[in-house]
DNA sequence: CGTGGCCTTGATAAAGTTCAAGAGCCGTGG
DNA sequence: CCACGGCTCTTGAACTTTATCAAGGCCACG
């Protein structure tokens, strides 16, 4: 697939006239990851940003010792690192290659260019970025106002909305990654995922997670109720 | 000052024709709020944005059982609920007054054309969303990977550095939200104030506090050491 | 001079982290 | 094909941090 054909499969440049792709697809650069690779480091001069064509990404905070916390994972479709481009000169996180990972990069200033051009491609940005924020809201407010059982049940019940069957689930992160996705450590989320397996919450196996009992997991969610 | 004067001084309208201008005073509708009155709710229909012009204004998350979680706080020429405006149709967070507030009030629709038709406006308002991302990154961060004492002086620090004279500090904000702003609850600020004011980092005396020790509260900053 | 709001302090309990040890799993190489 | 080494995950025990509950102090305002 050439890099035009690809460009009109992304969300964010949905709509825009022919010679905007055309524009877009003359500064766009195909960058090819390993699985665990660095793609920009946290400080890094934010020259541009990237769209994942496919693998998955993820961008996370490390602290001084080395824990880290994920902020997002990003799939096929789906930009990173485009704060950098308006906000300021670097990037606020990491991003690591999750897996072998292909992804195109998009050069700032050329970028602008075509931006100032194209007010449809402005308001595509805003929405993305503004789904961003929303998102970020509802991070803030489960680190900040729920347990480690309440987010967990949060994560869970979010998975078999969306990307599953109801009610088997097929994590699709390692659990250090899940604990690190929802601000706390493995041996926590090891202990918590045994509880919720002996009140029978779930049933978990693995990497695959049967929902028994999804108006518990609810209750936990919203704070209602607490793990014995 | 009428409104079109009031439009110039925003940053988020910097660099705009005098017919923008224009355009916007005419769409732009002035509310004022008295201290503690609601000005959205979490859920209501987002159906526009809001300027400070004079006052302040508290954006928070409440939980189930009513414990607050600030998100942001909002100074004349500042922006909020715009994430509502482009990403989806309700307000993620509630919004109250802290004080007598004055606001402008940027109905949905009429925006977005003015939008459409300004390239400029459009940049600034992604340099804007892009700023408050980054914010929210450092936010996550720190209610993830720091301890309240820790997240308490990233607040002196940044006080310090941006608002005022180097070593002498006036909080704005009462300790109760204060504590809200950090994640936490009032009593435990009260405690962790206490236990700096021992160890000889601060000497607060009501709403002032004083930086005896930077580097000692840099190091709490970033994690190097804990209080006694 | 009382009354209500906010702040402080103490005792207690809950939640999560740390440290340490062991179990299960998988690929590599003998 | 099996054993080894290196992972990740699990489990236990001690410890740290923070929240909760309760009581008392301070101050401003009526």
């Amino acid at each position: 697939m050439d890099a035009m054909k690809q460009l009109t499969t992304i969300p964010l440049f949905q709509g825009l006239t022919a010679e905007n792709y055309q524009q877009l697809a003359s500064i766009v650069v195909v960058k090819p990851y390993k699985k665990n690779q660095t793609i920009f480091a946290d400080g890094d001069d934010g020259n541009g940003f990237y769209v994942v064509v496919s693998g998955r990404v993820k961008v996370f905070k490390l602290s001084r010792e080395g824990k880290e916390q994920i902020l997002h994972i990003i799939g096929p479709g789906e930009p990173f690192g485009e704060v950098a481009v308006f906000a300021g000169e670097h990037f606020p996180a990491h991003a690591q290659a999750m897996e072998e990972t292909k992804s195109l990069f998009i050069p700032r200033n050329a970028f602008i260019d075509v931006l100032k051009q194209n007010p449809s491609l402005a308001m595509n940005m805003l929405a993305m970025l503004s789904r961003r924020l929303r998102k970020f809201t509802a991070l803030v407010e489960d680190l900040s106002l729920k347990e480690v059982p309440g987010r967990l049940s949060v994560y869970l019940l979010y998975l078999s909305e969306t990307k599953q069957h109801a009610h088997n689930l097929t994590l699709d992160i390692s659990r250090s990654q899940l604990a690190s996705l929802l601000g706390t450590i493995p041996e926590t989320l090891s202990r918590i995922l045994a509880r919720m397996n002996s009140e029978g919450l779930i049933a978990s196996d693995g990497r695959t997670i049967q929902i028994l009992n999804r108006d518990g997991l609810e209750q936990l969610a919203s704070g209602e109720r607490r793990l014995a």
